[in-house]
RNA sequence: GGGCCCAUAGCUCAGCCGGUAGAGCAGCGGCCUUUUAAGCCGUUGGUCGCGAGUUCGAAUCUCGCUGGGCUCACCA
């Protein structure tokens, strides 16, 4: 079998192919010099004494006099990302975690071996700098050399320095190259990481707990999708990868933690695209004695906050938009909105067939109609009318929705966990957050009455032996922690990648996800 | 899965009315002790994604395959 044969060579050493070899055989000659000239192989004996953002704090707002007199010894060690070379100096620029200094090794400074390591010296290259702070004639803060060493000799050479690394495929796969040469990627990623720490610290500050929850469930629930499945072998037990850890968190609400969270991975076994990635990062919470209501309040609160802190400003531009959380969000509901931009009179939202004239003016096809229609053969009229037009939702009424807007009061036949209105049980206390014509959070009162859940639980069952491959299983023993009594509660998921494409600008779910799942390469 | 587009040096890209491959950066050699997209002179480097076909001759035209992008479908 072909699959079985070992990667080219290529893959499992780079660059040993075409002329990149000889690149590759060149830095690996410098490598053995260095080798000689130091007596070690990738030394680990270089230490720092601050980081980069430590160096230029220390040289900062004073002239070349004052440093001069002040001789502020450094040392840093980082990636070489430019080199400047003389006959008998060079600048180089050096990169760390925290930042970009200069280092200048001027051949009557240092020894002769130190000024060999430098003209061994190769872009992307980890070198430590030991030398005390002096400004440049263009006023740059710049160390100058006493100790110049390379500490990890890089084998293959770097993308073009002012192109960068363009190429999407390359950049998802070899990410660490990405993260070296190009800024704007690192940019994103600090700012997915600022995303997670200011919702969590959103939370923590108003009494949630953060808890982790099984990832390997037995029963399917929570949410409607296809799962990946694996298998325990000592248990000889088959598991889903979860699709939402609701039900799990749902549970603690019950125990007692009457506000909890949850950060982390769900996977659901689906097509990919630019907003669909199959592991993807949510946060759920759960608030006991809230409805959804408060939670778009908070909701609201939260995407102005983080906007704040990420951005400075309560905008962000997005695919030619201009997304703006400082105004009060929006909220339509599903009725409202069939009303507003699908043409449905009240009747409509009655009765199936009426409603399927109006769906499939709407362009839905009669295929998607007849799909749904299926899975809900002993729903009530009124139950079908209002699923078919969600359909009619999806294309009529979700272009609309640029600016923040929360979608409220869904059908109850497509929202097994969610509380029935108690003006309406044909709907539920539910909304969605929509931006940029994008779903991004999910929230509703919970179900908190174990016998309504039994039947919902019962009509997902229904739907699943119809053909419907994302029903919800049947959870028995989520049913009786409900007998225990759940509080009345609220819960929301947001989707994390899908703010951090809104902060970012981000168009592709793989730009802020750093090891998106790629097929095996070639 | 359907439609459209892309794949040429380590990187960014030209070349594509068929005549056997080019630039910039990187690299290598030389000059240069305050540069910062440093500069000047010289120079190495390619199975033009893979496989067939058409042709005297294919990076270029045709078909297939692989991978990718956009888009539709599926899907929160």
């Amino acid at each position: 079998m072909d699959q079985l044969d070992f990667p080219p060579f290529s893959k499992r050493i780079p660059g040993m192919e075409g002329a990149e070899n000889e690149l590759v055989r060149q830095r690996r000659d410098k490598q053995a010099s260095l080798e000689q000239l130091d007596g070690a192989r990738y030394p680990n004996d270089f230490r720092m004494s601050c980081f980069v953002s430590d160096a230029l704090a220390a040289g900062e707002g004073k002239d070349g006099t004052t440093l001069g007199a002040e001789a502020i010894e450094v040392a840093i060690a980082g990636r070489v990302i430019a080199v400047n070379g003389f006959g008998k100096a060079s600048f180089i620029r050096v990169r760390d975690q925290s930042g970009t200094i200069q280092a200048y090794v001027k051949k009557d400074v240092v020894d002769e071996a130190t000024f060999e390591r430098l003209k061994l010296t190769d872009i992307g290259d980890i070198v430590g700098v030991r030398g005390t702070l002096f400004r440049t004639r263009t006023d740059e803060l710049t160390i100058q050399a006493h100790e110049y060493r390379v500490l990890t000799k890089a084998q293959h050479p770097l993308p073009e320095k002012w192109h960068g690394l363009k190429d999407m495929e390359q950049r998802h796969r070899m990410r660490y190259v990405d993260l070296i040469v190009n800024e704007e990627s690192r940019a994103v990623f600090r700012t997915r990481t600022r995303v997670i720490q200011y919702v969590r610290k959103f939370l923590d500050d108003r009494a949630y707990l953060e808890v982790e929850t099984p990832m390997m469930h037995p029963i399917l629930g929570g949410a409607n999708a296809r799962p990946f499945r694996t298998h325990h072998n000592a248990l000889d037990m088959d598991l889903y990868l979860r699709i939402a850890p609701e039900l799990y968190l749902k549970r603690l609400v019950v125990g007692g933690f009457d506000r909890v969270y949850e950060i982390n991975r769900n996977f659901r076994n689906e097509g990919l695209s630019n907003r669909h990635n199959p592991e993807f990062t949510m946060i759920e919470f759960y608030q006991a004695y809230a409805t959804y209501l408060d939670l778009m309040d908070l909701t609201e609160e939260l995407m102005r906050g983080l906007a704040m802190d990420v951005r400075g400003k309560t905008t962000t531009e997005f695919r030619g938009h201009t997304i703006d959380f400082g105004p009060s969000f929006r909220r339509l509901s599903v009725c409202d909105g069939l009303k507003e931009y699908c043409g449905f009179e009240e009747a409509d939202l009655h009765d199936v067939a009426l409603a399927e004239v109006k769906v499939l003016a709407a362009g839905v096809s009669p295929a998607e109609v007849n799909h749904t229609l299926k899975n809900l053969a002993d729903a009530s009229s009124r139950d079908k009318a209002l699923a078919i037009g969600m359909l009619a939702f999806e294309l009529k009424v979700e272009p609309h929705l640029v600016q923040p807007t929360f979608v409220t009061d869904f059908p109850a036949v497509i929202s097994p966990l969610s509380r029935r209105k108690d003006s309406d049980p044909t709907l539920v206390d539910r909304f969605e957050m929509y931006i940029a014509c994008n779903e991004i959070a999910n929230a509703f009162s919970e179900l908190n009455d174990p016998q309504d859940q039994e039947q919902r639980f019962q009509a997902q069952m229904a739907a699943k032996a119809a053909g419907d491959a994302e029903a919800m299983e049947y959870d028995e023993d989520y049913v009786r922690a409900l007998t225990f009594g759940l509080p009345p509660t609220a819960g929301e998921g947001i989707g994390i990648d899908r703010v951090v494409m809104l902060m970012t600008g981000c168009e592709n779910i793989r730009d802020v996800i750093l090891f998106p799942l790629l097929r095996p390469e070639g």
